[in-house]
RNA sequence: GCCGAUGUAGCUCAGUUGGCCAGAGCAGCUGAUUUGUAAUCAGCUGGUCGGGGGUUCGAAUCCCUCCAUCGGCUCCA
């Protein structure tokens, strides 16, 4: 007999090789029905896996990611299993489940496109009512080498390479056997909606150079309520894509004349950053920051310098030539070069450190076409930038105050929900950064420590790092879940050695600086994006373009609107008027639409007693108001907006 | 850049197997209406059917090519 413990401390004896799936009947048959995977000692496993020994186990009923990603996992096998009988020959990469849903990279005779998916997905719900179990069996190495060499599968036979002989597993279901380490649910029959989503191509093994195969993506649930669930809600996240809104809203516009990937922006969209970089440029100058100024060009031996030509130059805009070929120039494409030059504008004392210089600094990068993508991803963009040059010693207490300001925008614009990644070095390949080994573990314990110390939960990332140093990068996602970086900060001992920085200390020697590279919002473009999808354009009071917008009821009260307007304009308050001639139904329903915080309706009443009558967005009517209150009204929604942020910023 | 899909008026979309001067709603303009809490009525304007080339008696529709967009991959200083 074997003891089993459960979550809640109780414990069970089983005779040894008892299985999740005949524990969960022993508890209750109701229980049994619902149960998708189990974790046994930490490792989630099948529930079809005999367990030989003591062991602490979990049941994992659907709300547990664990038996989600079973679930996607074998709906991925269900999936191979209906394109093997669909298409002979085919060939199979990688299958994961991933965080909605799942993949698998094929590699086919004939090609696969969204049309066919239907017709897969029937054979595989055909296949999934069969309800054929999912059965696992241990293999050498050489014997599991034989059988995908036999079949001429190049891809699996170079993942089986990899492989530790001894821990090589196949799964099979039906007529499709995997080589793979599970787990999977007992049976395909748990499957009872699927729907295949889009097919795309991806490269052999996430590397370029390699075939690029067919990958197909999908996803499953136990209860075909459930998809249709799924389904509507990626059709009202479609309604938050910032670039739907960004066109609604009349924010920015892209032109196929000007160029892809610049974006134009539109008068309100303008109005919107500038509200946004007004609210940081306050928050710099009070943590001491120096706001500079440079030019959209710099010779090329600047970036030369700087080693950013060397790593990204041929991938870039090509240098501009003055007319007589004689110099080179490049579209700035990235600020620091030009604020390490102000640095050197003259000799620095220990005691004028740190110097801070701050910029909306606008740069020019050439990404490929195909990686353009909104607001989120474009070649023309503004960051948020600043670089802050201190003595060794600072370079802790520094980097956590600009944690501070990462977190109070975070705070105040309600991104509560992100990741803090320090995205360090590749493990492996040392020769894709520059800089010595020694400068770079300084830096990267910089970043570790300051977060620690600043209690803020972090996930480590290798290979994320720049080239010139370690960063702490701030991750959001848009409504479709996809992850963006905004805020970054970055630890560089390199281009204060490259730019020859220094400063005299105490000691009357000549020192180097710490540069500490960040941005709180990362771009004024992608955080507008990202915004846009978490307010889906019910902005906070604070950054609405415009506040209020007065609707006289008929063109009699067009003169008092104007009044309330210019009343209110000289408050501070961004109103309109609204003075077509319309129903005052029409004019709710529009300005509803373009999601204008307050409606102020005024008519005969309004007018004899000097009053608005207010409407809130989306809450409807809240009666009249004299405009002084309202006014103060309105004050006091910002005011609080801010100040919450502000007591949190400690 | 790579794989796949899409591209019709400022916006959202119809356009049967290739066949009369390419349609609708919204927006815009003009007029009527002077309105009380989510769409007043009427008329008008507006389109090289993404660009270029080809097939055909005839192309929005079929083929080639380029461009842009969308979903991925790769990349992201």
């Amino acid at each position: 007999m074997i003891n089993i413990t459960f979550p809640d401390g109780s414990i069970r004896k089983y005779a040894v090789g008892v299985t999740g799936m005949e524990i969960a009947e022993s508890i209750s048959p109701r229980l049994a029905q619902e149960v998708l995977a189990v974790t046994v000692n930490g490792t989630v496993t099948g529930l079809q896996v005999p367990i030989t020994a003591d062991a602490g186990i979990r049941l994992h009923k659907w709300e547990d990611q664990e038996a989600r990603q079973t679930f996607w996992h074998t709906s991925s096998h269900l999936m191979a299993e209906a394109l093997q009988e669909l298409y002979p020959g085919i060939k199979f990469g990688i299958g994961p489940s991933i965080e909605n849903g799942f993949y698998y990279d094929v590699d086919s005779p004939q090609p696969i496109t969204e049309a066919d998916l239907e017709k897969i997905e029937k054979k595989m719900m055909e296949l999934a009512q069969a309800k054929e179990p999912v059965t696992c069996r241990s293999v050498s190495k050489e014997e599991a080498m034989r059988i995908y060499t036999e079949k001429g599968d190049q891809y699996k036979t170079e993942l089986i390479g990899d492989l530790q002989d001894g821990t090589i597993t196949f799964y099979s279901n039906g007529a499709f056997t995997d080589l793979c380490r599970g787990p999977h649910l007992m049976n395909t029959g748990y499957i009872k909606a699927i729907k295949l989503t889009s097919v795309a191509g991806a490269y052999w093994r996430g590397n370029e150079k390699n075939k690029m195969l067919t990958r197909i993506y999908g996803i499953t649930f136990p209860k075909k309520a459930m998809l249709d669930e799924y389904l509507a809600m990626l059709e009202e996240a479609k309604k938050r894509d910032h670039r739907k809104l960004g066109k609604e809203l009349e924010l920015f516009h892209f032109s196929p004349r000007v160029g892809q990937g610049l974006p134009l922006w539109l008068p309100k969209g303008a109005a919107l950053r500038e509200r946004l970089e007004n609210f940081l440029r306050t928050q710099q100058k009070a943590h001491g920051y120096q706001q500079v100024i440079t030019p959209h060009i710099g010779m090329k031996d600047l970036y030369v310098t700087s080693g950013h030509y060397a790593k990204y130059g041929k991938d870039s805009f090509q240098p501009i030539h003055t007319p007589d070929e004689g110099e080179e120039f490049l579209l700035k494409p990235m600020n620091c070069p030009h604020h390490c030059e102000i640095y050197r504008f003259k000799p620095r004392s220990y005691r004028d450190l740190p110097l801070r210089f701050a910029e909306f600094g606008t740069v020019y990068r050439y990404e490929m076409s195909g990686e353009l993508h909104g607001l989120t991803r474009v070649r023309g963009f503004t960051q948020d930038d600043a670089h802050l040059f201190c003595r060794p010693d600072q370079l802790k207490e520094e980097f956590k105050k600009v944690i501070d300001i990462v977190l109070y925008i975070f705070k105040t614009l309600k991104f509560n929900e992100f990741t803090a990644q320090v995205s360090l070095r590749d493990k492996v390949n040392r020769e894709k950064y520059i800089g010595s080994d020694e400068n770079w573990e300084k830096a990267e314990t910089a970043i570790i420590e300051a977060a620690a110390e600043k209690g803020l939960p972090t996930i480590v990332e290798y290979g994320e790092a720049a080239f010139y140093g370690p960063k702490l990068d701030f991750m959001v996602k848009d409504a479709l879940g996809r992850k963006w970086q905004l805020g970054t900060i970055q630890v560089d001992y390199n281009l204060p050695e490259r730019f020859d920085l220094t400063y005299k200390g105490a000691d009357d020697q000549e020192h180097r600086p710490v540069m500490i590279h960040r941005a709180p919002f990362g771009s004024m473009e992608r955080f507008v994006a990202v915004l846009l999808e978490h307010t889906a354009g019910k902005f906070p009071l604070w950054l609405a373009p415009d506040q209020a917008v007065v609707l006289p009821i008929s063109e009699k009260y067009n003169d008092f609107a104007e009044k309330v307007s210019n009343f209110l304009n000289n408050r501070d308050i961004r109103t309109q008027v609204d003075e077509r001639n319309e129903k005052i139904g029409r004019k709710i329903r529009d300005n509803e639409l373009k999601r204008i915080p307050f409606l102020l309706i005024v008519g005969e009443k309004e007018e004899a007693a000097g009053e608005v009558s207010v409407r809130v967005q989306g809450e409807g009517d809240k009666g009249s108001m004299s405009m002084q209150q309202f006014a103060d009204h309105v004050a006091g929604l910002v005011r609080e907006e801010l100040a919450d942020a502000a007591a949190a910023n400690v």
